[in-house]
RNA sequence: CGGGGUGUAGCGCAGCCCGGUUAGCGCGCUUCGUUCGGGACGAAGAGGUCGUAGGUUCGAAUCCUAUCACCCCGACCA
């Protein structure tokens, strides 16, 4: 391709909106233009990276067996009625003014209402069905440039099988396909235990990438391989060890004290000695959750413990129900529910509130002074804490999911009456997987990771050229004929190539713009070189640089291409 | 939805607090010339209803009100 007749509107300067790097990087190389927020196109040099992460997709879910659909985004809403998924999503699903239709966010009904007028026999199963296609969710707060938009790409994938083992069987199968996928897009990810959320079923995996755009925050632990969300993840920290000798309860005057902090330096304790209080509102009735030290609540943990929604008590509902304010609140006494963080686990000689403004109690035995207490895991993990499997340091980070499997059951089948005949002549329903990976993800997190100061490093596998070809001087009749040349007989030897063929342009100006589009290897024909017959060719990724004969370009390129 | 911020040329910004000729700067763009291996130089140009709508005023980019858009933090999130 000729850059001189291309749409390749590269920036010099960081437009101000964006903040995360592979979205300014996207901007900055012309790969993406935003329409509206969330709402991005897709110029030419950033679709071939599109359709290079695609084919791979294609190629591996194909592996196993996978067949591809193309789905209609705009779906009958009475499909989605049917699942009860109108009110599940909200205000996430796009609803079409003028039509009972709304956007599709995900295909599981779509793909259902097909497996229900087809599957009817034991015999067709199992399948794999996927699609690669446009997803609308009316998020929010679109953030991060492509990472999360209203509408973006996904290839989603579900399974119909006829039997648990069967679910296993391809759940497996994703699973493997999705490493394979990852690694030839060559990403560092990880793999986290997740719940399964709102999609319904039994196990779900998600497949990660450390980032700092990323809005889930996991423990990781390089040892081992243990990761898990942090609303799960657990380390094997030790529980306060109980005092062989309770000390007397004592109420103290403490004046002003409102935090953890301040009780400390006030009477010269360590914060392992104070029990924190909060206290949750659950369906209109109060919780006092209690930690060690100066712990947070995790209110993930906090919410299943309890198996409910919660909210923070506001200022004067805690007045009304301890009788004290914020930082005066503690168990003794306390009327209601009461519940503690593991690591209190039958602790003694602690200080806490007395539910009395400006004062605390001394001296407290859980035991002996709290009847009636409940003990779950409700912290959250920190960075620095051993891992539970293997007791190695944990690490704990914001990341990006890129994908995620599900076994789903028999959620959407029973619903949709998607039912098949077995062996016996008996109706069941279908037990279905659903599996997907935000395409435009990968994108982004593939230049999260790959990348410096100068631009993007595009690995061959998903560059959008191999090889972007300099004439610096493209008035010099020696230049503009060697690079023609090399130009037509590299891409009749198959090789996709990106011609700056620019005339006034300056040498340093396409220096800056091959560094910034980061194809891995750059041919750089000068008419100073070209004297002693010799171009220059720059690898991207590592900066080195050498002079060959014009003759050997194409070994040297099959050379350099078969070497990486 | 709560908090904060920003809307001035294609991009990046100044001007606004304290209202007053013809709204500026850098990059980019057009033309000509000189340059030509790490985002050149000179000259001459094109490009703006200052987000939008009201209001105050003799006079509004500037003050007031409303509204829209975008960004960040939080809440939410198959």
């Amino acid at each position: 391709m000729r850059l001189s007749k291309s749409f390749v509107p590269t920036l010099k300067e960081v437009p101000s909106d964006a903040v995360v790097t592979s979205h300014i990087l996207m901007l900055r190389a012309g790969m993406i233009r935003i329409v509206a927020a969330g709402i991005y196109s897709f110029l030419p040099v950033g679709y071939k990276v599109i359709r290079k992460i695609s084919e791979i997709i294609r190629e591996e879910m194909d592996a196993i067996g996978g067949q591809e659909f193309h789905l209609p985004a705009l779906n009958p809403k009475e499909i989605w009625e049917e699942t009860g998924r109108v009110e599940a999503f909200g205000d996430i699903l796009f609803h079409i003014k003028n039509r009972e239709y709304v956007l599709a966010p995900t295909h599981e009904e779509i793909m259902t209402f097909h497996a229900r007028n087809v599957l009817k026999s034991y015999k067709e199963m199992p399948q794999i069905w996927y699609q690669i296609q446009t997803k609308f969710r009316n998020e929010s707060r679109p953030r991060s440039g492509v990472i999360r938009g209203r509408q973006f790409l996904m290839k989603d994938a579900y399974s119909f099988d006829i039997s648990m083992e069967g679910l296993d069987k391809s759940y497996g199968l994703h699973d493997k396909a999705y490493r394979k996928i990852f690694d030839r897009c060559h990403l560092s990810y990880f793999v986290v235990g997740a719940s399964s959320g709102a999609m319904g079923g039994s196990g779900s995996e998600e497949f990660m990438v450390k980032s700092d755009a990323g809005e889930d925050t996991v423990a990781h632990c390089d040892n081992c391989g243990y990761a898990a969300n942090l609303e799960v993840a657990t380390s094997n920290i030790k529980s306060k060890e109980r005092d062989s000798r309770s000390e007397e309860i004592k109420k103290i005057h403490t004046p002003n004290v409102r935090s953890i902090d301040e009780l400390c330096s006030f009477l010269k304790i360590d914060e392992t000695r104070c029990a924190k209080s909060r206290v949750y509102i659950q369906s209109g009735k109060s919780v006092l959750v209690l930690m060690l030290g100066n712990e947070e609540v995790n209110e993930a943990k906090l919410e299943r413990a309890l198996g409910g929604a919660v909210r923070p008590a506001h200022p004067e509902e805690l007045v009304e129900i301890t009788g004290a304010e914020a930082g005066s609140i503690g168990p003794v006494g306390y009327k209601g529910k009461i519940i503690a963080d593991l690591r209190l686990k039958d602790a003694n000689n602690l200080f806490s509130g007395a539910n009395e403004t400006d004062y605390h109690f001394g001296g407290i035995d859980l035991k002996r002074d709290v009847k009636e207490i409940e003990y779950f895991d409700l912290r959250s993990i920190k960075s620095g804490e051993a891992c539970p499997r293997c007791s190695h340091n944990l690490e704990v980070f914001t990341a990006i999911e890129l994908g995620h499997i599900f076994k789903l059951g028999t959620k959407y089948s029973t619903s949709m009456g998607a039912n098949f005949l077995d062996e016996n002549g008996k109706e069941n329903p279908i037990i279905m997987g659903s599996y997907g990976i935000g395409v435009d993800r990968v994108m982004a997190c593939y230049i999260e990771q790959h990348h410096d100061d100068n631009g993007i490093i595009w690995d061959k596998v998903l560059a959008p050229f191999q090889i972007h070809l300099m004439g610096l001087n493209m008035k010099k009749q020696e230049v503009i004929e060697t690079c023609d040349m090399i130009y037509n007989d590299l891409t009749t030897a198959g090789y996709d190539v990106l011609f700056d063929d620019r005339i006034d342009a300056q040498a340093g100006f396409k220096f800056k713009d091959a560094d910034l589009l980061g194809m891995p290897i750059q041919i750089i024909v000068g008419d100073k070189k070209l004297k002693d017959e010799k171009v220059e060719i720059k690898i991207r990724s590592t900066g080195e640089r050498f002079d060959i004969p014009v003759g050997e370009i194409k070994e040297k390129i099959q050379s350099i291409s078969e070497g990486k």
